[in-house]
DNA sequence: CCCATGATATAGTGATCGCTAAAAAATATC
DNA sequence: GATATTTTTTAGCGATCACTATATCATGGG
């Protein structure tokens, strides 16, 4: 039937096929995503990303070419897995005002779900004080903020879309930032509500014009 | 006419008077709080300061004791010089949300000023990886939140204080932010605008009520 | 002139930063 | 089992971090 030759050429194909990385990279990703939500890419520093991972230097880097490149990684996993699921969200058949306001309580619950790792990733790696990071981070949310920007250009008129987006943005931003300081689900929720108040005048105002 | 002895002491008393200190310790801290105001505490080095300076570390340490003594100095010449004057603008007799929109326009004037010292620099200096030099600014900044505080308790009910007090906090902390991300003073004049909506809502909710 | 005082400069400290050349070990192929 | 390839480890790179012991220098008083 089969030649010896071609058996040993399949199981050498399989072999080379199901060799893994000796470490788990991805597992290491998720390790490292951890660590810079929680305390910054500037404050984590390769020795201890290392050493977390249980691997030395150069493995780091032979996996993941730097240690920005590690955090892109890490912040794309983030976007995959633990973001804020916008478009959920927004996918409701509620009034837009109301819509936006749940996006508000949802980041509020969100980014203080877990004490290690508040606010969200992406908004807080935007600030950086290494300019690359912060370059990755904003291109990585684009994505989402566009998704809001769409939604609202289906529910507001052309020339208020920019101001609601931004007004938008910047209340995630804020939320963001006060769950790093440590402010409780319960406050940044009430600040949420009120922030809702502002779309509703405002969508409101532009249907009535 | 005059002794020669009486013209040396007039001299050595000149000398004393006019003599000045090494280097200007105070226009020392007006410098290094534009770097701090513009990058941020950790990402100014000391030898970036002294250079600025004109002066060798040895100097920097006799005359503030530490990097963070220096920054201390900055933030409150920063308080002193450069605040937002959060009381002029709430000393008003418009109506609490028109007046505490106003302190959003201003604050949106106010952070996009000087495109190198974009943002409140003790908002901002809250979130530094330098826990030392976070809650320094944090200390400061309670200052600023309390008159706020006050502002607001003395024109809404107590139980919606804090409610709205965090929701102006908030959105000062935004404003600040997305001035330090380039935002333009047109944009965030914008979102003080839409921002103002809710206090409208939220104060006539509670007048009502 | 000598000395005390006080500010500055020289020249480093040890620690940590992100990162890597080269040897060693493990794995796969023949 | 010998050889080739890949992965990991050892060991340390140069740079920068905040900071300082010590020497130098200028001045003022006696």
């Amino acid at each position: 039937m089969c030649s010896g030759r071609y058996v040993v050429w399949v199981k050498s194909v399989a072999a080379k096929l199901s060799r893994r990385p000796a470490f788990d990279r991805d597992q290491g990703v998720r390790v490292a995503q951890a660590m810079f939500h929680a305390r910054g890419y500037d404050a984590v520093g390769v020795a201890e990303l290392t050493t977390a991972l249980d691997i030395k230097p150069p493995s780091l880097y032979a996996a993941y070419g730097s240690k920005l490149g590690l955090f892109e990684r890490a912040l794309q996993s983030y976007v995959e897995t633990d973001f804020l699921p916008v478009s959920e969200i927004l996918a409701t058949d509620d009034d837009p005002a109301r819509s936006l306001t749940n996006l508000f309580v949802a980041a509020a619950r969100h980014y203080t779900r877990n004490p290690e790792r508040r606010g969200c990733m992406i908004t807080e790696a935007m600030r950086a004080d290494d300019a690359d990071a912060a370059a990755v981070a904003t291109a990585l949310g684009e994505s989402g903020s566009q998704i809001i920007r769409d939604y609202i250009a289906a529910h507001a008129p052309p020339e208020a879309v920019d101001r609601i987006l931004d007004y938008v943005l910047i209340n995630l931003r804020g939320l963001s930032s006060f769950a790093c300081l440590g402010y409780t689900a319960e406050k940044l929720v009430g600040c949420s509500e009120v922030a809702g108040r502002a779309l509703k005048a405002e969508f409101a105002t532009n249907a009535a014009s």
